[in-house]
DNA sequence: ATTCTCATCACCCAATTTCGCTATTGCTCT
DNA sequence: AGAGCAATAGCGAAATTGGGTGATGAGAAT
């Protein structure tokens, strides 16, 4: 029996959705809401397998709620179900980490065959969709990476020591770690907080998780 | 009318295929054939919409063929059938220009279905492979790794001062910001240290930015 | 009515961090 | 040989941070 959320907030839509799931065989609805409100304590007292995930909602679109349900329930395969068909959307949803995008046009029984496909572990998409995603894959796949923003031109030990900061240690373990002078350690936390132009350990630390310095 | 080329070495599938076409409504085999040799010639002869690809052929694979039909025939689409679902192949044959991909255990409709999404300006994937795309176009995209996250049960007034300490403000900028004293600022902070369980702002920062709480 | 949590503030004290300097050694490049 | 850089180390002062203890008021929960 696979288990299915739905977010949908067209009372008429949610409602026919819930009536196809009970009605057909081996899959059953967990829950129908209308809103995001409440989203995560309602998936955790009604657990499902899929959930069926509606992008244009009133307060919190779908797909911030894809990348929060992910984030909370790692397991839950998320479906994305709208009628938007734009590269953006597409291209969100899939980061925020959905397994499936369809769209409002598909049939009852294909939103029964996308429902079981994700299930199985595969992710389903109409092949308009599908099409979408591979022109944006291609266009993606030959441009270098973004990341890599400036070059803060850190040295081998500088590089050392932040990583060792980023981990939470204090000066003394540093020195310790390192094999250094207290003072050594000082010293080269002040250019590296020179280089990245900061002038805290917080700041430092923060800069280089979010700059992929280490 | 579609009209479909095949590309398959192995004989009794190769002409299986050509039956289901030549008798499915609405469809028509324009050519088969067991190997890549002379295709460019056999393909402007036998002018087709679809080409249904097999990538392990002896001379030259079906990837590599795909480029080159593009090259002189960009308005064919290309099938790829293939008993390999592995990312380096698909990864290339989508780079290569195909329009879909779908595996060889795929139901005589299924590849029905399949030509028509293509020359209905769709793609057509198996949902085991629109999964592995939909990985492959996240770890292109840039780093989109799910952590999976504790509930550390920061109180909204916690987050909010964890957020600016992530934001590499000091303890006096924080209270400027709040409106609350230095003294305020460190009692929540501690109270933060504590239910994160690190000792320095350096490592609450860490932890905040990498289990996302911020 | 009582308990509990949250946010607020105060005071003290010690440890840590940050920011100035200066200085030596070894290596590389010109 | 000299310039430049990286790594090392030291000193001292000022500032910030971390850890404790305790207290008050508001609001929610029981």
């Amino acid at each position: 029996m696979i288990r299915v959320s739905i977010f949908e907030d067209n009372n008429h839509l949610r409602e026919t959705l819930q009536i196809l799931l009970n009605t057909a065989d081996g899959y059953t609805c967990t829950g129908a809401y209308a809103n995001s409100k409440n989203m995560l304590p309602l998936l955790k007292a009604n657990p499902c397998d899929i959930v069926l995930m509606d992008i244009e909602m009133p307060g919190m679109n779908g797909i911030d709620a894809t990348g929060i349900i992910k984030e909370y329930f790692p397991q839950m395969m998320i479906l994305i179900q709208t009628v938007f068909s734009d590269d953006e959307n597409i291209f969100n949803a899939i980061c925020a980490g959905a397994s499936g995008y369809i769209l409002k046009s598909t049939s009852p029984e294909g939103y029964l065959d996308a429902i079981s496909d994700v299930h199985a572990g595969g992710s389903a998409m109409t092949p308009g969709i599908a099409r979408r995603v591979i022109e944006l894959f291609k266009k993606n796949a030959g441009q270098t990476q973004v990341v890599p923003v400036e070059d803060y031109k850190l040295t081998a030990q500088e590089k050392k020591i932040l990583q060792l900061l980023v981990d939470g240690k204090s000066y003394k373990m540093i020195a310790a770690d390192l094999f250094v002078s207290l003072d050594t350690v000082k010293t080269h936390i002040s250019h590296v907080y020179e280089k990245l132009q900061v002038h805290s350990g917080t700041e430092a630390v923060a800069k280089a998780i979010k700059n992929h310095i280490v």
